[in-house]
Order: structure tokens, then C-alpha cells, then sequence
DNA sequence: AAGTGGTCTAGACCACGCC
DNA sequence: GCGTGGTCTAGACCACTTT
């Protein structure tokens, strides 16, 4: 589904101004910014390539690159690498004091989620996730690695670890939905509690190779540690999301 | 308080590695990170300028200025605008579901708050800011600015709208210190709902300009709105925060 | 094979912070 | 007024994606 050509009217971005702010970087940003906001690039359609840009500006490569990196912070495009520049879809909307999965939410909010299981294996615990799940180090745990898209573009990819003494076989199931779903069905638990947080981060190594973006992009890290009634650390769930695919939202009643 | 020099040991940025890794922009990245996380730096301490760490490294500036841009994209180093780049201190830990104020956390956290007021006016609804409120366009809003510190460094700007017909008067208050006692101890204002968004944002314009950062610097914008006990908007309130300066963390009991 | 982004060099000039 | 970061140019070569 991806769009590969915008151009509705061949070569807008000729119009680029060319004397007066568009030579600059921030003026070539804003030029870009109002191509797309004012809905001439639709959703994952794909910018002009940056020596294209550059005609278009009068502006060096290095000063065109300027204006798509700050685009890329600001979460208005993103990249494919070697591939180009694409118009960001808005983001999924998480609301962490629902305990919903991931499947619910993104199919409530009418886009297509999909789980991808990358790995599952049996690993021994480090001291601090053996702190975590109050085990001794050393301890096995299941760990699950999972890539999440939304509409085909990859937004996430987690660790999961679970305490084995609490889903044994785990890995046997299928680890491709909802895992919240698994462990109720086939164990009978419960979450009854969870502990989230949410700190920008970069994506790096594995993380950004996973995602198939630049090492180093801005990211979110979502970390969750779900607890059953008895206060037993069922699940240890690290996250890492693009950084433009994600909006946090909670609504609390106080008192 | 601000670290001026960090030469414990004068040049340690020569041993940047010359040859291997250190050569290219992840490598000299790695470099410094390394530096910052062994404590080398402290908190707050100043790196050596852009033109010193290119003799260290044998780099090009503009390599050694991406290296310098990922760390500041991952949270571990800040820039004071033409003044130099600087170790970024931990970030604040903040709970959107504790109805407490900024006074309150951050000193919680042995850390130094301060509220600046930047402006206070009577100002017209916009239309967004009027159905919010269930106004009118054009209806009277109170409009405050303000800038908040820890530990001396600015860390976020924001703009606050009051409803003037649950607060008349709001003006003449002391609006530097918790807008939430002032609202309950002169208005007998109760919070009884919070609706809180955060999403990754660019800091730009004024918000750039108020924070002293490079304007498009990554940040993160939370927006809340509060009602009171019978469903009334009392303030709505859009916070852009420095990107390395905050942590959400929220403790959610299910059921 | 052609085109793309990814990286790097080696200069240059400017605006501003700091002394 | 000196040093800093901020910006820009005009090339170059490479690694990868796409066709």
C-alpha cells in the first residue's frame, strides 16, 4: 500500500520559494511543512528525492538534509533507508491506564495492527531482572522478542519476559496475538496491576535494525512490569517505539 | 552552579581513538557517550568546544557536530545556544495520575523547582480553545505564560487558559508559585478530572525562544485539561518540555 | 545499472555569548 | 574582541534499494 509517487501536479516542489526563505534550511523545511499540511502529500506518500529538492531550492544537499532531519524530529516525515522520504501517518493513540493489548487499541482506532514474533527462548535471568520478578540471578525466564506494525509500517519492537513458574509451556502457545490473552486462557492470569514508563530514548542496534531505521532516530522506551492480585511479576515488557507513532493520552479522576 | 571546565585531566578528549572508530560519527559519539557514563563528566559539566574535539578525533566539524546532534537526540547532552555543549542531569519523573503540581514532585525528587511568570493577560477564545471550555468564540479566557526550572535550567514553558467566570480576579493572585492552591484556596476549586496528552513535539518559535534551545529541538508537549466536581473546565494547560528532561512513570492498579 | 540516501571533507562567513 | 556554535557550499565516495 505504499504510495511511491505524489505527484499530482509533476514537480511542486519547483515552486519552492527560491531567493527569499527557501534557501535556507528552516524556510526549505517550512516550504515542505506547508506541502504537506495543507494536504497536497497524503499519508506515507513519498517526497521528491533530496537532489531533486535541491533543484527545486538552489539550496546545497547538506542544507536540504537539514531541513528533512528537523521534519524527521518533528515527526511530519520519516524514512526508509536508501529508499526516501515519506509523509508521517498520524499517530496511535495509547491511553496506558486502560489495560487493553495492543490489537484492541489500534483496531479501535481503525488501523490495521499486526504482531510479528521474532524470537522465543528459554535465557537466564541478570540481576536486575532477577530483582524484577524476585528470583535469583541466574534464574530462567522466557523471553519473547515481537515486532508490532500498524497499516505495514513497523512502530515498535518489545522484550517480553515472563516468569516461567507462572505460564510453564508458554512458548508453545501463540505468541503472534494478544499475549495478555494467553496468559488468561491457558493460565488463568490475571493482571492486576501495572507499572509503566515512558522516557524518550534513541534507537539503536538492534532496535533500530528491527525497525529498519537509522541507528540513533529519536524513539520512546515504554517499560511495563504487570503484577497479578497476588503481587507476583507476571510479565517485564520493554518497548521501543518510533517516536512519531505514538500519543500518549490519560484521563484520571481525582478524589 | 554551572561546571565551567570539566579537565580533571586536561585533553582527555585526545584519547578519542584516531584511527578505528573514532573516525567516523558513531564512533566519536561512542567516544564521548563513554566519557559522560564512566562519570568522567558530571552533571551539567561543559564538553570541550566543537573545533577541540575535531583535533582529538581527526574529524571533519561536521562529523563531530552529528556525533554532537545523536547525543543530544538521545537525552545525554544539551547545548546553551553559541555557549557550548553540556552533560544533560537525570531527567524528572512525573505521574500524570497523581494530581500533584510541579512544586510538589520536583522537590519530591531532591531537585530545585521554579515558576517564572511570563505574561498574564486577558485574552479572546479562539474557537479550538472555546469548545473546550464550552464558550463562545471570542469569550473572555485568562492567559498565563510561564517558565518552570530545575536545578536552574529551564525545562519547560507553558501556556495556561483559566475560565474567568469560576476564577474573576485570577490576575491579582500570585501566580509564581502552585496555580492549583491558588485555585482552591481563593476559589474553593477542586480538581475532579484530569484529561492528559503527550505526544513527541518540535520546539520552535517561542517555545525555543523561552527555553533558550535551538529552535526545533525536540520536545515533548503535554496538554491537560481539569474539570471540577460538576464537569466544568477549569484550566487547560499545554506544557512543551525539553525531551531529556522528563520521565513519565504511572502505577495503575486494574479492577 | 541507476538512483537513492549515508557519510565525509575542507573550507567559508555570520551572529551571538562571554569576558 | 575572541571564541563559540550556527549555517552554508560544493564537491566526493560508498552502501544499499529499486528497477
Amino acid at each position: 500500500m505504499t504510495v511511491k509517487k505524489s505527484l499530482d501536479r509533476p514537480g511542486w516542489w519547483m515552486d519552492l520559494p527560491d531567493s527569499a526563505e527557501g534557501r535556507h534550511y528552516l524556510g526549505v523545511r517550512d516550504s515542505i511543512a506547508a506541502h504537506i499540511q495543507s494536504g497536497d502529500l497524503a499519508a506515507n506518500a513519498c517526497l521528491p528525492s533530496e537532489r531533486q529538492l535541491q533543484t527545486g531550492t538552489g539550496a546545497a544537499r547538506g542544507t536540504v538534509r537539514a531541513a528533512l532531519f528537523q521534519l524527521e524530529a518533528e515527526g511530519l516525515i520519516y524514512r526508509k533507508e536508501r529508499s526516501g522520504w515519506y509523509v508521517s501517518p498520524a499517530p496511535i493513540v495509547y491511553d496506558p491506564t486502560r489495560w487493553e493489548g495492543f490489537m484492541s487499541y489500534v483496531t479501535a482506532q481503525n488501523r490495521a495492527p499486526r504482531t510479528e514474533l521474532l524470537s522465543a527462548r528459554e535465557v537466564s535471568a541478570t540481576p536486575e531482572q532477577a530483582a524484577i520478578f524476585g528470583l535469583k540471578a541466574g534464574a530462567p525466564l522466557h523471553e519473547l522478542r515481537r515486532r508490532r506494525y500498524v497499516d505495514h509500517r513497523a512502530v515498535l519492537v518489545e522484550t517480553i519476559f515472563v516468569d516461567p513458574r507462572l505460564a510453564p509451556g508458554l512458548l508453545d502457545h501463540d505468541l503472534e496475538g494478544s499475549l495478555t490473552q494467553v496468559l488468561r486462557n491457558h493460565y488463568m492470569i490475571d493482571v492486576a496491576r501495572n507499572r509503566i514508563e515512558m522516557q524518550p530514548c534513541a534507537l539503536t542496534l538492534e532496535e533500530a535494525l528491527a525497525l529498519r531505521v537509522k541507528s540513533g532516530l529519536p524513539g520512546l522506551l515504554v517499560t511495563r512490569i504487570s503484577e497479578d492480585a497476588q503481587g507476583r511479576v507476571v510479565e517485564y515488557d520493554q518497548e521501543y517505539w518510533r517516536h512519531d507513532a505514538l500519543k500518549v493520552s490519560v484521563d484520571i479522576r481525582v478524589g
